[in-house]
DNA sequence: GTAGACTATATGCCATGGCATCCACATCGA
DNA sequence: TCGATGTGGATGCCATGGCATATAGTCTAC
C-alpha cells in the first residue's frame, strides 16, 4: 500500500498520494450522483449547503472556507443566480460588499441534494471502512484541516 | 471538529468535507512552492514521476492512475512535450497508441522536483499529524484508495 | 480478406479556478 | 475635510479538466 511502511514511521508522500486520489474519485462519483439526481455537481452543493448554513456570509466568507480566490467565488455566486438559487442582498454596513442568501429554490434544492449527497458518501466510505479506521482518520483530517486553516496555508491570492 | 462526533459513529459529511478541504491546501500550498523552485505545479510533478517510475506508459495508463479523462491526459502530454520534458515514442504492438517516456530534461527536472516536494509534504503534514495519527489515517486511505479503484468508481468518463 | 464492431487517443467546446488588474467604497491621519 | 492608503469584490485572460465527437488502427466472424 502506497502510504503504509513496514517500519516505524509514514511514507507520506504516498499518504498524500492516496489522499489525493481518494478525494478525485470520491468527488467524481458524487459528481455523477448529484448531477443525474438533480442537475448540480459536488462544488455547487458545497456552495449552496454553505449558503443555506451560513446566510448573511459575504464572498470572501466562502472564499476562505473553501480555499479558492474569490474572483473564482464572485463567479461561482454569479451562476447560482442566473440559475436563482442564490441572491445578493446589499451589505447596509459596507456598500462594496454583498450579503448572500439562498432563494426559496435554493433552499429546496439543497435539502433535496444534502439526501442524496449524505447516502451516497455513507455508501461510498461507509461500505469501505469500518467505525474505528473512519474515526481515526476523520480525527487526523479534522485536525490537519484546522492547523492549515488557523496557518492560512494553501490559502489562494486572489 | 467537523468529522468527528461524540457519539459511536463516524459524521461522514463530515469527514469528506475535511478531506476535501485538506486536499486543497495541502496542493495549493505545495504548487506555490513548486512553482517558484522548478516552474511547475503539482499535477505536473506527479505526471513526470508517474512517468520516471512507469516508463513506457500509456496514455490511458496515466488516466487510470489520476481518475481523469483520456482527453484530458492526452493533452496534459501534450504540454509536458511541448517544454521538452516528456516524449511520445511509437508502440511496435500497437500503432494507436504511443509509449511515453521521459527526456533527460524531464529526468532532471522530476528529481529535483521530488526533494522539494518531499520536503514540503513532510513540513505540511508531519508538522502536524503525530507518528500514530498518521499512520491511522494513512492505512485508512490506502485501503479507501484500493477499494475505489478495484470497484473504478469515480473513474471519469472521457 | 473484408465488413462491422471495438479500442486508443486526439480534438473541440464548455465550465471552472488562478492570478492580475481595476474600481468603488472605507478608513485613517493630518 | 480631504488626500493617501487599504479593502471587497468584479472582470479579463489563461490553464486545465469533463464530455462529446472524430479518426485511425485492430480484431472478429464469416
Amino acid at each position: 500500500m502506497a502510504s503504509t511502511s513496514s517500519g516505524g514511521t509514514v511514507d507520506l508522500p504516498g499518504f498524500f498520494a492516496d489522499l489525493v486520489r481518494c478525494e478525485t474519485r470520491l468527488y467524481n462519483a458524487l459528481n455523477d450522483r448529484l448531477r443525474e439526481r438533480h442537475g448540480i455537481v459536488t462544488s455547487q452543493f458545497e456552495a449552496l449547503r454553505y449558503l443555506r448554513d451560513h446566510p448573511g456570509s459575504r464572498v470572501a466568507d466562502l472564499a476562505a472556507e473553501f480555499a479558492i480566490g474569490i474572483g473564482a467565488t464572485s463567479k461561482t455566486i454569479d451562476r447560482l443566480e442566473k440559475q436563482g438559487w442564490a441572491a445578493r442582498q446589499p451589505n447596509p454596513a459596507d456598500r462594496r460588499s454583498s450579503l448572500l442568501a439562498l432563494t426559496d429554490n435554493g433552499t429546496q434544492l439543497v435539502d433535496a441534494a444534502e439526501k442524496t449527497f449524505t447516502a451516497k458518501v455513507a455508501e461510498l466510505i461507509g461500505g469501505t471502512l469500518d467505525n474505528s479506521s473512519a474515526t481515526a482518520a476523520a480525527q487526523a483530517l479534522s485536525k490537519l484541516r484546522s492547523v492549515l486553516e488557523r496557518n492560512q496555508i494553501g490559502t489562494p491570492t486572489g
